[in-house]
DNA sequence: CGTGATTTTGATTGGGGTCAAACGAGGTGG
DNA sequence: CCACCTCGTTTGACCCCAATCAAAATCACG
């Protein structure tokens, strides 16, 4: 046993190390399959789907799948195991985060008809990525005509969850918006609606605090507070929301 | 003569409007063609596009597109003519911008595969759209292949767009993001990468203020501020951008 | 011309930024 | 195995920017 919270992670991250190794992955067993690219399809066009796929990529943590500024490869990376930051920098070194992307999420539903990349997409953690050729999906909608409506889908997804985020950054005092910065995270990694109150931010705070439009200092400052009020429980990067309803009273201003 | 800014609006917005009463209009010789659906398309592919549009419509200042909570229709509307707030209502009343639409914005793009509008739409000024069915689009697939990677790479900009926005709206001080929001409407109402300097802002200042995370108080001291350092000249709600480096240097943080 | 909304200006206050320093964990090399 | 170094985190003190409260001025609209 080396640390609590390598641990927990795994527990998290690696429900089925063994299993996933020995046998070849397949969307059909992903758990997190209905909020990834297969969506709300039939077990049948989720196994066109998988055949879709052209690699399963293993990054380790701290690589980076792409940087800014680079041309752009028409592919898209549906996340499966891990956790990435998206970010950019600017000429004077300033670091702007842009999103946080977990299992499910898809990496490169921006790169669609530009040419060069915006962000730079960095591993948190190991991650393994499901890759896709945008070409190959596009031309396989000829011969499944439910592909190309689900990309539409997905991109339409992601621009309301983009809007929501932003909406999210800029309302309210630093500490709404880190308690539904919190109940965001918790609801994403959830299942179908339920948050998973057990969460693993691997992200520094420094990167939180980017994200959010904050200093470091005051997201230390107030996730202590927070505890302090008995809102949660926390152990270094490992994050455990125990009050979500004072939580979510707090994020929506009613405190 | 009414009053100087509604002159200014009619040669801003309406630089055609005896013609494009009486002829119909097309895309071909829309002034925003590039910016919207038909994109870099090529005449043949852009009069394919234009067979495509169902009607256009007209939304006078003040009128509702749709509103929050209202099911969805599998529509697209271009604009061809006029700006759009896009916003919430919290269930306590408090509005929450989530952005400005103009000329060769496509409203909707955030409704595909979804059930309800997150966000109501509202006419800033008296609008001309061209309607667009969303299954005719991707059935007009199966004939022109062009079509729907178009769609899919208008729905990739809007993100890139938002994610920019998103950006703009959290980081750096009041200062900052006002004069990035002003540089950002003169781009976009611009041709090609041009910027247009005199600028109609037909939204309050609360909106701009909702929409940029500040106070309105905040907004109107900021703009005198600019016109006082010889940045701007303001008229009610029309700006005209008189230092266009300068403006940048301050959203750029280089003051 | 009157009424209400919008915009502007001023005075005051507090939240969060800034600077600084101590603390802790993880990694490296001797 | 331990000393050391580096990076991330935490805590404290201070201060500034922008929110807040208040009110006057201006404009839009009937």
């Amino acid at each position: 046993m080396k640390h609590p919270e390598q641990e927990l992670l795994q527990s998290l991250r690696w429900p089925q190390r063994r299993r996933s190794a020995a046998a070849a992955p397949s969307c059909l067993d992903c758990p997190v399959r209905r909020h990834c690219v297969p969506g709300e399809l039939d077990d049948q066009d989720c196994g066109v789907i998988d055949r879709l796929v052209g690699r399963r990529v293993f990054l380790p943590r701290g690589e980076h799948l792409y940087w800014m500024d680079q041309a752009v490869v028409p592919k898209l990376y549906a996340i499966r195991v891990g956790q990435f930051k998206i970010y950019q920098l600017s000429d004077q070194g300033v670091q702007r985060v842009a999103s946080f992307q977990a299992e499910g999420d898809i990496l490169g539903l921006d790169t669609i008809g530009v040419a060069a990349q915006r962000c730079s997409a960095v591993a948190l953690t190991n991650c393994v990525l499901c890759e896709f050729s945008y070409p190959r999906l596009t031309h396989a909608h000829l011969a499944h005509a439910d592909i190309l409506p689900q990309l539409d889908s997905l991109l339409s997804r992601a621009l309301v969850r983009e809007q929501w985020r932003a909406l999210l950054v800029r309302d309210g005092r630093a500490d709404q918006k880190l308690a539904g910065f919190l109940l965001a995270q918790a609801l994403h990694h959830g299942a179908s609606g339920q948050m998973r109150l057990q969460l693993y931010l691997p992200m520094t705070r420094q990167d939180i605090g980017d994200y959010l439009g904050m200093m470091p200092e005051t997201v230390s400052r107030l996730l202590h507070q927070f505890e302090r009020a008995g809102l949660l429980a926390i152990n270094r990067r490992v994050v455990v929301i125990v009050d979500p309803q004072a939580l979510r009273r707090l994020a929506d201003g009613l405190a």
